[in-house]
DNA sequence: TACATCCTTCGTGTTACACGAAGGCAAGAG
DNA sequence: CTCTTGCCTTCGTGTAACACGAAGGATGTA
């Protein structure tokens, strides 16, 4: 049996985010003691580390809730748990997509950086008008443009 | 001269979102007319641009208006401006690592899915009693432990 | 007994907008 | 010359997923 704080030290979560977590219903093995205070048993425990990882995978709380009521209602709903998964992953692979554009965009603007620093590009004509234009011109046309 | 409606549809952004921006001060060069309509002209556009691309990378508008500003003051700042798209890149290298862990969990999990639907896994046991439990010791333990 | 430490609930703050209300201005229809 | 339509404005609240702090109860120790 752990408190919030020994399960939020033991799954690196906030307290407020264990807290919330339970109130929002996403834990329903959660116990109370005497005093109302929150106590999480093994079961309670994978709850919440299967609520972390499906957030971690971008779920919203109430999706991961829908989730978990289908979860508990046993082998009937496999089908449809296995589409929203199907959802998740395909948003996974969209958003996998993107952060690889946006470490390239990154990639090229240091490069772009790098070289006005080691004065590679040495005519920086008149940056202090069209600061912004001036970088998209030189890397964002190239890049950002796919 | 473009209105907000024009620019919205131009560089896909909700109107809501362009006359946020200009009201958080990151569209430094953006025209009223005589009955204060926002007016784009070609600088402001360029500068939209800009804030789009920085927010797509994971910035927030916070430090894209630091960045602007410092944009604005001119080469004395490219120092300070490349530190900033370094720092902002190592944050998008880990979303990058983050963002393929996500799909290899999920991938991993359709499999589950799919081999359950599949009757491969025969024996479900007591899914009703465990089950965020039960798909854990399948597929996060594998996966989850990195 | 006093204090420190844990827990609780409750209420507000945060970010980046979305949304709707209420109203101004201009142009075309009748 | 009004009426409607359609654009724009500001202002105010709602949203998600917590963070944070206040106020207060129960417990343990000096």
């Amino acid at each position: 049996m752990y408190t919030v704080k020994e399960v939020a030290k033991m799954l690196d979560l906030s307290e407020h985010a264990v807290r919330y977590y339970t109130d929002k219903g996403l834990i329903p093995s959660i116990l109370r003691d005497q005093n109302n205070n929150r106590l999480f048993n093994e079961e309670s425990v994978n709850w919440l580390i299967g609520v972390k990882i499906l957030k971690q995978c971008g779920m919203s709380i109430e999706d991961i809730k829908t989730y978990a009521e289908l979860s508990i209602k046993g082998d009937s709903t496999i089908q449809e748990r296995y589409e929203i998964i199907l959802r998740q992953r395909e948003l996974a692979l969209l958003q996998l997509q993107e952060a690889k554009s946006t470490v390239d965009y990154l990639e090229a603007k240091t490069n772009y950086y790098l070289n006005i620093i080691k004065g590679v590009i040495a005519d920086s004509s008149n940056p202090a008008k069209w600061p912004l234009k001036y970088e998209l011109n030189e890397v964002w046309d190239t890049i950002g443009a796919k």
